[in-house]
DNA sequence: GGTGAAATGCTATTAAC
DNA sequence: GTTAATAGCATTTCACC
């Protein structure tokens, strides 16, 4: 389904989501329309979900990052209150976990007050019993690449 | 420093790194070479840090997704001891955050054997007193798109 | 200092094999 | 998967405001 080739082109467009297709081929020793074809496979079955620029969020005055810890009751509607947390504005993350802390939520956004708002939109949602809020100095890493051979 | 058509540009690309200059330049009207400018002034400055392909885990077999919570002692070495974290492979976001649980880990791995031996070499660094581990059961939202406006 | 217009060498994309 | 063909694109240069 996926082979070595795919691997390295997957492992190059996520060093550089913009490198051309040609430059593509030549590093993976093929011609520019196989690789033409090949992403355009692995995009309509769902390998590649999209393309993002990797932006300072400082330079668009977003520069609140905080985690929200939710416990549900009761804890059967997870999805449902899943699909609500992720149309809200701000949520980057929103992962059920184990635990009885079971939706972290990651946000960002302008100032703490902003973050008030978020924060109280997300215990307006009827299922969340409760939420803890941490605020985060720094983050020293964030990626969303996935490591190749670990 | 940022005018309103960086804005576009900034927003147009986290959507999708792959649009041509060309198309931007159609949406944000301006021609192609003012758009080339920007984005290179963009790209030089630090505003966008790089451009990524955001691909399905389980098509490249990681499909465990982690978080680890870490104690320090002392606190102090704070900075050193992230420095060292965002060199494990496997390891997604390094946070450095308030609370007892000064530091949050997030980690993609092929399977829990792999996991427990990224879990211990974070162990093994000195300064950590602790860690506390919790699996996910399902990734609802995963995005680095920093909103604008909020 | 950022912009639009023209020039050119590449690139994406398609079709035929 | 390749090759060949074409339309469109990235990138540079330069005159302009």
């Amino acid at each position: 389904m996926i082979d070595d080739i795919d691997v390295q082109i997957l492992t190059i467009l996520q060093e550089n989501a913009r490198t051309s297709n040609a430059e593509i081929a030549r590093q993976v020793g093929k011609t520019a329309s196989a690789v033409f074809e090949r992403i355009k496979k692995l995009e309509k079955t769902g390998v590649v979900k999209g393309y993002t620029a990797v932006v300072d969020p400082a330079a668009l005055e977003c520069s609140v990052l905080a985690y929200v810890f939710l416990r549900l009751s009761p804890h059967r509607l997870a999805r449902t209150v899943g699909a609500q947390l992720t149309e809200i504005a701000g949520i980057q993350e929103v992962i059920h976990m184990t635990g009885e802390e079971c939706f972290l939520v990651k946000v960002r956004c302008k100032d703490t007050e902003a973050l008030e708002r978020i924060v109280m939109s997300i215990n307006d949602i009827d299922t969340v019993s409760s939420t803890r809020t941490v605020i985060a100095f720094r983050a020293m890493r964030e990626s969303l690449v996935i490591p190749v051979g670990g």
